[in-house]
DNA sequence: TTCGATAGTTCAAGAATATCGAATTATTGA
DNA sequence: TCAATAATTCGATATTCTTGAACTATCGAA
């Protein structure tokens, strides 16, 4: 469910990356830090069930971490994890304006 | 066909590379400057029509510029103006190794 | 010029993935 | 116990990806 840092794969990064709703999630959490759901993916207008599957693939890229606490799932960026593995990426794209 | 900088998109630049045989070709045509499509996806055992495929999403990405010359069309990696548009991001990761 | 080879695109079909409403699970508070 | 909340899972539709086959254009040789 959360890979390792050493099983993080490239691509899948800025696959993950590469799509608006999941950009825009990222750059939230980058600000805000840790968030549920739905704050994290409150500038997007999509329903929650792709909230959901954005999530998942951001999960699954290694971009974010998530914990169960009460009913909700908080989402936070794995910014320095990241960074370690794969150099000035995450910040680079997060460093971007607009 | 080939988006000028100002009309670039982030995200479009990062799902473009966001997949292993685009990302292959990116970096065979970082080492490499200008090559033929079949050279640029040499590495990648996918056929011509995928490759294509991939070169086309790459060129409406703004990643590269294509020109025809004979019988093949050559691609360039459009490397400084992608990265005046979004500094550090290409570089940060074709600086990545492996 | 004509033929065959080469480089790549376009087309069409099936496979894979994305989107989103509806149903479901889990938790909390009244 | 019931209603509300947070998010996931399911199922159907829609979009995108992959690939072989057909097509276009160019070049070199006969």
């Amino acid at each position: 469910m959360h890979p390792r840092p050493e099983d993080f794969s490239l691509p899948a990064i800025l696959y993950a990356l590469g799509d608006p709703v999941r950009l825009s999630i990222v750059r939230t959490l980058a600000r805000e830090g840790e968030r549920c759901c739905t704050d994290a993916a409150e500038e997007c207008d999509v329903p929650k069930s792709t909230q959901s599957h954005h999530m998942r693939i951001l999960r699954e890229s290694g971009l974010i971490r998530t914990r169960k606490e009460g009913r909700q799932y908080l989402s936070l960026l794995r910014r320095e994890e990241v960074e370690a593995r794969f150099p000035g990426v995450l910040s680079s794209v997060l460093s971007q304006k607009g």
